[in-house]
DNA sequence: TGCCATGTTAAACT
DNA sequence: GAGTTTAACATGGC
């Protein structure tokens, strides 16, 4: 479930629960559950893949790693172990398999907001000035850095240097920055476009790089590597994306 | 059926 | 101590 907008949608489906009190936290998470107990939803945010239940001097941080889930108002008790239940007067919200972690500093200055692709406060001159910062760094990795692109995830990194054609071979400092720019800017895009496709149950339709094995603008085959530091799949067309020297 | 993957942290190494 | 590599976590889809 893990790219931004996948926590983009839980935020909005927990959004009933900002101004209730916890009346019960339970689960097997690594936390002291008396501590949210009484406590009110003072906000509920997110950054990137994370999500941030905020209560007055303490936030509790939801980080759903590869395999988390969720469910709100479980009609019947799933089989799986719940990490985290917390009821409401108005229903429940149930966490699984994620990592959940008790913040007691102020969110704000734990997290650049600004480098949140889907936040209202994403600033994309920021995000360059970050870019310029690491030139030697691979723009494959580059883009899975969460303090410069909060919430982009291995499919979309995939789909938007394919979208902007540059090639995941390049280091950042190959890149013209106007090409820079243009990758930012889909960072952005893209993660709203998979935010409805997702809604949608039509993801995958519409991927045009990860895990395609043709290229739809030459016919060419898409090549699938693991690379960069992080050595994550890299699907890419070598003939349509650029390598810049 | 077994492999692999939308991710991150921390331990174990050089 | 630094930087780098590996293991661990644990579920569902193909």
């Amino acid at each position: 479930m893990p790219e931004g907008p996948s926590l983009y949608i839980l935020k909005e489906q927990a959004i009933r629960f900002k101004g209730k009190k916890i009346l019960l936290a339970e689960g097997n998470a690594a936390i002291d559950m008396s501590l949210p107990v009484n406590k009110k939803i003072i906000d509920i945010r997110t950054w990137g893949k994370q999500l941030l239940l905020c209560l007055p001097e303490l936030t509790i941080r939801i980080h759903m790693l590869m395999f988390g889930s969720y469910s709100i108002d479980e009609q019947t008790k799933p089989a799986k172990s719940t990490r985290l239940h917390l009821k409401f007067s108005n229903g429940d919200i149930y966490f699984y398999t994620c990592s959940v972690k008790l913040l007691k500093e102020d969110v704000n200055k734990l997290y650049d907001f600004t480098a949140d692709v889907m936040g209202d406060e994403w600033n994309q001159p920021k995000a360059i000035k970050k870019l310029k910062a690491i030139t030697g760094t691979n723009i494959c990795d580059a883009l899975l850095d969460q303090q410069i692109f909060s919430g982009v995830g291995n499919i979309i990194k995939n789909e938007i240097l394919y979208r902007t054609k540059i090639h995941p071979y390049n280091p950042v400092g190959a890149i013209p920055v106007r090409k820079l720019n243009e990758l930012a800017k889909q960072a952005r895009i893209y993660s709203f476009e998979f935010l409805e496709w997702k809604k949608k149950f039509e993801l995958k339709k519409h991927w045009l790089a990860h895990t395609k094995k043709t290229c739809q603008r030459c016919n060419l085959p898409i090549i699938k590597e693991y690379i960069g530091k992080t050595k994550r799949r890299t699907f890419f067309c070598n003939n349509c994306q650029v390598i810049y020297h």
